[in-house]
DNA sequence: GCGGCCAGTTGACGGAAGTCAACGGGCTGC
DNA sequence: GCAGCCCGTTGACTTCCGTCAACTGGCCGC
């Protein structure tokens, strides 16, 4: 045990998943012992972003698969216009760029909402220790089926026809996947815009400027700019559905 | 060559992937010989649905993935209140049933909305086929990852603010669709209600059938009910934007 | 500290789309 | 063939939310 060799052991211990605090969340979650230590070697060093930096570009090559440590980021798509549609927004654990898998290139484009810290698994390392690891090959295909899973929440929340509908379920979401974190689920502080929420749920700013300040008055909610705290959870899960029986959402 | 040997060679054929006429859309694109026989082996028997038919119901074990080879289905979700939430709608060469791949349960149900014919893929038997052919393997990460930007398609769709740019975009996207399918793309068969087109995108049934109307009038489309032609596929392709610049959309 | 800028809030207004209602016309089953 | 049902359409009305505008307060750089 000298000095300089347990010096290096720690330093790679400390960017390697199975002492990552999330590391129940993301990929390796089911696999152990030796395969974990092979999916260790396949992960680049951590990158850092400031807020506003981009991770991935449209059209950037399929390089790698990318897992928040910390921090938040927003992927979004544009079209020729600039229009942009927000497609997620990332906290600690989840994993992006699952987009690129199909064509190899990046179809969408990933920006840091604050300074994050990110793991980057390049792809054809992963995909060398897939071929050689079963479980982390299935492992994979499910955290894909996860993002499947989580856009069809997406869909359901732009689906809602009221906006209060849409933003109480928002939070409500939001506040589920801090609580995951082993955060506080009720003092949300929001790493990302009144202007990208409003875009993510098809709103416009004033819209959602006008949502926030009607639940403070409800007393669902306490609003400070980025910081919201959840005074009464069980309105706001009663606010993510009508009272009123809606005729389009109806089964025929 | 006897011929009940013959009938038999036929009839494998004939529910065989390589000689689908569909076979480039789905699963096997880009893997060729051996290992496309493999793949047949795995496919069981096809399976017939009829209209309103159940595929796969929400909580049902994940048995198989599914793809379609002729007829169309809905896929959608449920809340406990019976309100449903439209994910998509798929058409023949398109693959369903990758919603159950993270938890081995299915979270959404899918149903046939005109007599169906279904190719059955067995998770068991393709899981050890994708474990000896590492082709395969990349090929289904590909075609989840389309599923992923596929939804993206839906989450834009339902992000515009007009209704009309979301249903000029639906049709569109639409008959690109047909295209693919080397069926004319200026004369659509829908096979989806007005009601299921509202719900995919958001709306009320009466909006729908207005911008149906509208867009007639407007000389863009022939409605017949089920049977849409687009006269005008310039026009149809102008719709799918607004032409005022929109607040929400634009690049902070 | 000060100025400017941008994010966010609030108000007034109008219009697009949702709601309610009536009706027509296929399709199905008897 | 006829009845009944459901799908789709259309009209009248209402309302929610988008638009435009003004204003405030934090934040950043100078």
């Amino acid at each position: 045990m000298e000095p300089a060799a347990t010096v290096l052991d720690l330093n790679q211990l400390r960017r390697s998943c199975s002492s990552c605090a999330l590391y129940e969340l993301c990929l390796p979650a089911g696999i152990g012992g030796d395969d974990l230590d092979r999916l260790d070697a396949t992960v680049k060093d951590k990158r850092t972003l400031e807020r506003g930096a981009m991770l991935y570009r449209e059209n950037d090559t399929f390089e790698a698969l990318y897992v928040v440590r910390s921090g938040a980021l927003k992927t979004f798509v544009q079209n020729e216009a600039g229009d942009m549609q927000i497609l997620a927004f990332h906290l600690p654990g989840e994993i992006l760029g699952f987009d690129a898998l199909a064509t190899n290139l990046h179809v969408s484009q990933a920006e840091a909402l604050e300074r994050s810290s990110i793991c980057e698994l390049p792809y054809a390392k992963l995909q060398q220790v897939t071929s050689e690891v079963p479980a982390l090959h299935r492992q994979l295909m499910r955290v894909i089926s996860r993002e499947v899973v989580e856009e069809h929440r997406h869909l359901v929340m732009m689906g809602k026809q009221q906006a209060q509908e849409q933003l109480a379920s928002f939070l409500h979401g939001l506040a589920d996947r801090y609580q995951r974190l082993h955060r506080d689920g009720t003092a949300l502080n929001l790493p990302m815009s009144r202007y990208d929420i409003a875009n993510y749920l098809g709103l416009v700013v004033e819209t959602v400027s006008r949502l926030f300040s009607r639940m403070e008055e409800m007393g669902v909610l306490e609003v400070n700019r980025k910081s919201v705290r959840i005074l009464r959870p069980d309105l706001l899960a009663a606010l993510c559905r009508t009272d009123t029986v809606s005729r389009r959402n109806d089964v025929g």
